[in-house]
DNA sequence: CGCTTCCTTGATTTATGTCAACGTGCGTGG
DNA sequence: CCACGCACGTTGACATAAATCAAGGAAGCG
């Protein structure tokens, strides 16, 4: 990495803010004026339908970025809010268009984290559209972990995630009801194993076929760049 | 529009081709060398399940592209395929790092079109994820209108689309046979008409209604720079 | 003419949603 | 300390949306 490189890189994160569990980073109908990318914590963006309930759009997790095309748009399409407490790299929107005109890689490396993100939307596409309930929650959870391990986690962490079974039923069109008994079922097979802190992988490669994964999407797709440093 | 603009606008358009229906335009396991914007006609992005079908995950309508990430990412993780006879603009994907880098107001273009397209696939989530059959269809069929009038055509050419309800099907989720007892359904409450060109929305406040499109998201949404000028 | 693709409809099965009830842990405030 | 509410997980009984199976019609096309 070039020296201006890592230049700008820091002043993009120079500043940054703890949120605890709960905080909304990101209003619906509001305004982007911040640009974040997640250090640590989970978080989720999600949208509000008329009967009030949500859709989780897709998980935010260590190495994502929140509010990436707020210097393009008008209003923002989701809520983005924190599932976990956790640390935020935080700089103003019109500070981005600057970073693509200083460095090229630096704004590759945006693109391909936006093109990243592009692409769990149509993962989570596919799950809803074409899989049953089962298959959902395998899915769901082998690509979250896939995704943990990316972003630079010890394979054994990377087990754990933080999330209930309300929002793995919000994430896939699925009653909370249902959900649980699926995930009774994966529990009963020893694939799955939840927990007080949360839900842990016990049989990855179980989960896989049961989904049918396709693993060749993961590994190797490009440049982490931020995502390494921002850990 | 600044003058240097127009010359590389002009660049990335200078090669054009015609495609009959049902060309494939690029394939799930292989490199993408090639970016395209559709001039006209309409494709579709899809992907391939385990056991064969399909699950089209976003639609792709004059102004839109296709292939913007392929200098990012080694495979595509879509098909993407001709619905209709089209033309588009293509040229090799190593040249966008170029246009990048001599025009930022060109390259947040692109990216406002990225952008455009990640929303379509939140709004696809939402209708899978949370909306039942005949929602489903008139939310999608609502969005697919919008999107026609933003691209540019007189609001009576909106109405009708080249869509079969086999492909409703496959973009929502739901059986085929499901879609069109859900879309005789709408017929006879004349929101709806099918004929032998496609599909023919009769009222579409009406569908807006039934599905409580949310229209605030569609109106003047950013720099419709590529949008127009490709028309 | 046979072939294919799409649309259409009825009968039946299945996955999933809904309603309801109960247990647990956890924080809060008395 | 207890009592209370609250969020979450759990399970059963029941209702329903949607899938599947099956059959046939209409239009395009070699």
């Amino acid at each position: 990495m070039q020296h201006e490189d890592i230049a700008i890189l820091e002043r993009l994160h120079r500043r940054t803010a703890e949120y605890p569990a709960g905080s909304i980073l990101q209003h619906e109908s509001g305004r982007v004026e911040t640009t974040r990318f997640i250090i640590s914590g989970w978080a989720m963006r999600y949208r509000t339908s008329r009967d009030g309930d949500r859709q989780i759009v897709n998980f935010l997790l260590p190495g994502d970025s929140i509010g990436l095309y707020g210097a393009l748009f008008d209003r923002s399409a989701c809520d983005v809010e924190m599932i976990t407490p956790g640390m935020l790299a935080e700089f103003p929107c019109h500070e981005l268009p600057d970073t693509f005109r200083a460095s090229a890689r630096l704004g590759a490396a945006l693109c391909w984290i936006a093109g990243q993100d592009e692409r769990f939307l149509e993962q989570q596409i596919l799950r809803i559209g074409a899989m049953n309930a089962i298959e959902r929650i395998a899915h769901l959870l082998v690509e979250l972990q896939q995704r943990v391990l990316v972003a630079g986690s010890r394979p054994a962490d990377a087990m754990t995630m933080p999330i209930s079974q309300k929002l793995i039923a919000q994430a896939l069109g699925i009653s909370h009801v249902h959900a649980n008994r699926c995930c009774r079922r994966l529990e009963r097979q020893d694939l799955l194993e939840t927990g007080a802190d949360g839900l842990t992988l016990l049989d990855p490669r179980g989960l896989e076929q049961l989904c049918g994964f396709d693993r060749s999407l993961c590994g190797a797709m490009g440049i982490p760049l931020l995502r390494s440093r921002t850990l």
